[in-house]
DNA sequence: CCTATGTTTCTGTATGTACAGAACAAACGG
DNA sequence: CCGTTTGTTCTGTACATACAGAAACATAGG
């Protein structure tokens, strides 16, 4: 496997690509599942098989080089890296002696998890506040015709509000905690029970 | 207001099915918001939509006011209904002296959520526990030359199985609970800190 | 059994988004 | 500098899905 054969015309050979960029059948099989699962939480479908791709990846990959793996536009994987980069769960590194950029996912899942949480909080439930606590004091200016309105937004807000307390509480304690938290959960009800 | 206005020719008149559907502004600008936040998490914008009207509203809704109300076709209704009714947060009622279904909403968000998180548990991430389940022990098998991927599968795996264990903790506990619970985040922490 | 009323299903259209390919721009090496 | 490699932006197309409207279907009353 020459570097004058991987820029060579040949590129355009199914089979010399494949050459260059085979994935095992597991790590299609995840990849293609990650993609999936993006699109139904509403992530662009080739972001998220990026973002598999680099996750299950040994080392950083140039941007080339996913296109090939995955059968997709060169443009299209430099709109999703970036995409990607906004989000904070991949970065860009270099290899000696290449000029191309090489990408690389971060591979702590719960730090991984929580940033996108944390990003998704701010981008559509902070958002979603905002908007119910503005309509909340509407609809108290407006008096008794909105009275049941202002009790639903209420109930919702109150709702979001709790979630996300909660969620600061959490995300603040160190990743071991949290599991440990998830396998104490008999005495945790207890003392909530039990306490103030 | 007449029944025989309601179902005359003028109803196509926007001035006339305004006379009967009318939608406050702070209860339009509820609608229009949830309706986006839906489709930022790959649900549907009408069934988000008709959601949040029914969630408002004081009373139970039929099909043909809830498409004149949002401005949609009967039909896109009665598909977005039987979505929401698939995921248990509305149910069909009926009125004396009126044939048709009227439709309400769960009014408690506590529960509404729960439900939410539920199906989409049931639906996405208990597929992907499957999935991910199968492709760590294909990976086992094919012994070291997808040694990395298994890992990393497997860290994956690791994730969801905490998360969900710990959620399925959190849904156990009656709702008043978790309200305490995020309110005493520091006692939980020092808690499991010492805890086993 | 026929009609009025209501609901669902079917079919074509429209809309938004993803995507490919080309054009462009910048960086680098010789 | 000039050609080549690398990365980005632009433009049109394709695709998936949402949606409207019509037709078909169901049901209850008369």
């Amino acid at each position: 496997m020459t570097t004058c054969l991987k820029y060579s015309i040949f590129c355009n050979d199914r089979i010399m690509r494949n050459e260059h960029a085979q994935l095992s059948p597991i790590s299609t099989a995840f990849v293609l599942h990650w993609g999936e699962m993006g699109t139904r939480w509403g992530i662009n479908r080739t972001v998220a098989q990026i973002h598999a791709l680099l996750y299950l990846s040994t080392r950083p990959i140039p941007a080339d080089e996913i296109a090939e793996t995955l059968g997709v536009a060169r443009s299209n994987v430099s709109n999703s890296l970036r995409e990607l980069q906004g989000w904070g769960i991949i970065r860009i590194v270099h290899v000696l002696g290449d000029r191309r950029d090489h990408f690389e996912s971060l591979k702590d899942v719960w730090e991984m998890f929580q940033i996108i949480l944390d990003e998704r909080k701010k981008r559509e439930v902070d958002p979603t506040m905002a908007v119910l606590k503005r309509l909340v004091d509407e609809a108290k200016s407006a008096g008794k015709g909105e009275e049941h309105t202002r009790e639903r937004l209420s109930a919702m807000l109150g709702f979001f509000e709790t979630m996300t307390g909660w969620y600061g509480q959490i995300r603040r304690m160190p990743a071991g905690a949290v599991v440990k938290f998830a396998k104490m959960g008999d005495r945790i009800r207890k003392l909530i029970s039990t306490g103030t």
